[in-house]
DNA sequence: CGGGACCTTGACGGAATTCAAACCGGGTGG
DNA sequence: CCACCCGGTTTGAATTCCGTCAAGGTCCCG
C-alpha cells in the first residue's frame, strides 16, 4: 500500500518572455539560435505554476499541452489497481514532460509535485510546425527522449538486479548528480525534497525496508537523512556502494 | 550469475531496395510517401544479417550506424560488473536500435540476437539531413523513442511492484501480444525462441524461481514452455493474472 | 556414448514484506 | 497553553517470498 489519495489542481497562467527564462539564462543548456529563439516564444502559450503536492497529469487522460519544467522537483508514476505506486524517474529542471501523451494519445504516467513548480507551456498542435521549420529543435526534443529512455534503461538494471542497499545509494547519487547539473544546489549543499515513502516506491521496496536501508547508509555516514529530504556527505562511497560511475557529463538542449 | 560469454560477429551486407522491405508490404505500418521513401532508399546503407546469439552492439562501443530490425527476435540488456544481466526490452520488427548511441555518443546497453535476423542499416551522419528534409520522418523516430519510453515504464512498474507470478504473466502476454501485431506469428500460434535464463533477466528473479513460476502457470494452464520458448494457450487468463489491459492498437511508423 | 544446453525439483537460509506499535515535530483548535 | 492529530520516521517480531546450493533429468548433437 502506497498511494496517497492528492487531487490539488494547479493553477494560473502567465507570460514571461523566453529571453529572460531562468534555463537559458543559466548556461546549463544549449543556447538558442535567433530563429529557434523566435520560434519557440511563439510555441510558448504561458506558464503554469503548481503547488507540492499537486497533480500536473493524470494516468489515462487527455493533454493538449506539453510542457518544459523551469523549476522545481516532480516525479513521474504509474499505478497498480491494487494502489502499489512505482515512480518512474524524477522530473527537474529542463525535463520536458507530456511527449508521451502527446504523440501516443493517452497520457500511460501521472506526474506530481515534490515542490511548488513553474513549467513552461507549449501547445501540442504545433509540434508538427516545429518538426517542419526547426529540425535542430526536433532533434533536441528525439535527444531529450533518449536520454529519458536511458535513465529508465539505468533504473530497470537498478530495481531488477541490485540488492537493496545498492539500489538506494545508486537512487541518491542519481539524483544528486542530476540535481547538481542543472543547478537546483545552490553553493550550499542543499536537500532533495522527498520522503521515505517516495524512495520505497522508487526502488520497489516496502517503507519499513526501505527505512531500515537508509539507515544503514546513514550509519556509514554516506548521507544524512532530515525531516523530508536527504544530504549526502559522502558520493564517493556512495557510487562505490552502488557500483557505479556517475552520469555523462556535457552541456545538453532542452525544449 | 546470469552472464553468457558470447562473442560471435554479425556478418554480410547486401542490398534490397526499400520498395520491397518486407514491412512496408506487410501492412502493418504506416506507408511511406513518395518522397519519404525515396529519402529513406538513399539513407539506407545496406543490410546486416546476424545468427541467433550473435551481439550486434556491445556497450560503451561507438557505433557508426543506426539500424531498423527486418526480421527476427532481439533483446537489449546491461550487466553489472558481477555478472548479474537486466534484459531491458526485446526488440522486434519494425524497431530502431542505436538511437541513443547515434544521440548521446556511447551505446549505454547491448543487443543480441534471440533468433537469426536482418537488419536494416543506415548512417548515423546523415540522420541530420533526414530530420532536415524529412520532418514527418524525424516526428516517426520521435514517435518510435517515445513508444520505447512507455514501455520501459511498464517494465519498470512490473519489476518494482508486481508479484513474481504477475511478472511472468504479464511478460509472456506482452511478448505475445508485440509478435503478434508485427506479424511474427504466422496463422499458427508460434513460439518466441527464448530461454528460462531469459525471463528470469527480464523480470529480476533467479532462474529456479523463475522456473518454479513458470510451472505454476504451465499447471494453471496458461502458457506451455517448450524446449526454448513457449505458447500462451490462455491469454485472457494470463492477463487477469497480470493485473494488464493489454497494449494499445494502431498503425505504427517503422524506420 | 559422452557432453552440453536447458529444464526441473527439493532443501535450506537469507532477504524483504507485513503487522504492530511507538516516537517526534508541527500545526490546530479547544 | 496544552491536547490532539497528522505526516513522517523508527524499531521489533513474525511470516513469506525468493535466492542459493545441490542434484538429477531430458534432449540433441558430435
Amino acid at each position: 500500500m502506497s498511494a496517497k489519495p492528492d487531487t490539488s489542481a494547479p493553477t494560473r497562467t502567465r507570460k514571461i518572455a523566453c529571453e529572460d527564462c531562468p534555463l537559458r539564462l543559466s548556461g546549463k543548456f544549449r543556447d538558442f539560435a535567433e530563429h529557434e529563439l523566435s520560434f519557440v516564444s511563439s510555441f510558448k502559450r504561458g506558464e503554469l505554476t503548481a503547488e507540492a503536492g499537486a497533480t500536473i497529469f493524470v494516468e489515462g487522460s487527455h493533454s493538449p499541452h506539453l510542457y518544459t519544467l523551469i523549476s522545481g522537483w516532480g516525479f513521474r508514476y504509474k499505478m497498480l489497481e491494487d494502489g502499489r505506486r512505482q515512480i518512474l524517474n524524477y522530473v527537474l529542471p529542463g525535463d520536458l514532460v507530456g511527449l508521451q501523451g502527446t504523440l501516443l494519445g493517452e497520457m500511460e504516467h501521472s506526474i506530481e509535485c515534490l515542490s511548488d513548480v513553474v513549467l513552461c507551456m507549449f501547445e501540442r498542435d504545433r509540434l508538427g510546425d516545429l518538426y517542419k521549420s526547426n529540425p535542430t529543435l526536433a532533434f533536441d526534443i528525439t535527444w531529450i527522449a533518449a536520454r529519458e529512455e536511458q535513465m529508465l534503461d539505468e533504473h530497470l538494471l537498478s530495481v531488477g538486479q541490485r540488492s537493496a542497499l545498492a539500489r538506494a545509494a545508486y537512487l541518491l547519487a542519481f539524483l544528486h548528480d542530476r540535481a547538481k547539473t542543472v543547478g537546483l544546489f545552490g553553493d550550499t549543499p542543499e536537500i532533495a525534497p522527498l520522503t521515505q515513502q517516495h524512495v520505497a516506491d522508487t526502488l520497489g521496496l516496502s517503507l519499513v525496508h526501505t527505512n531500515k536501508t537508509l539507515r544503514k547508509l546513514q550509519d556509514q555516514k554516506t548521507i544524512i537523512w532530515k525531516d523530508a529530504g536527504f544530504r549526502i556527505t559522502d558520493i564517493a562511497t556512495l557510487r562505490e556502494i552502488a557500483g557505479w560511475e556517475g552520469l555523462p557529463e556535457g552541456q545538453r538542449p532542452f525544449i
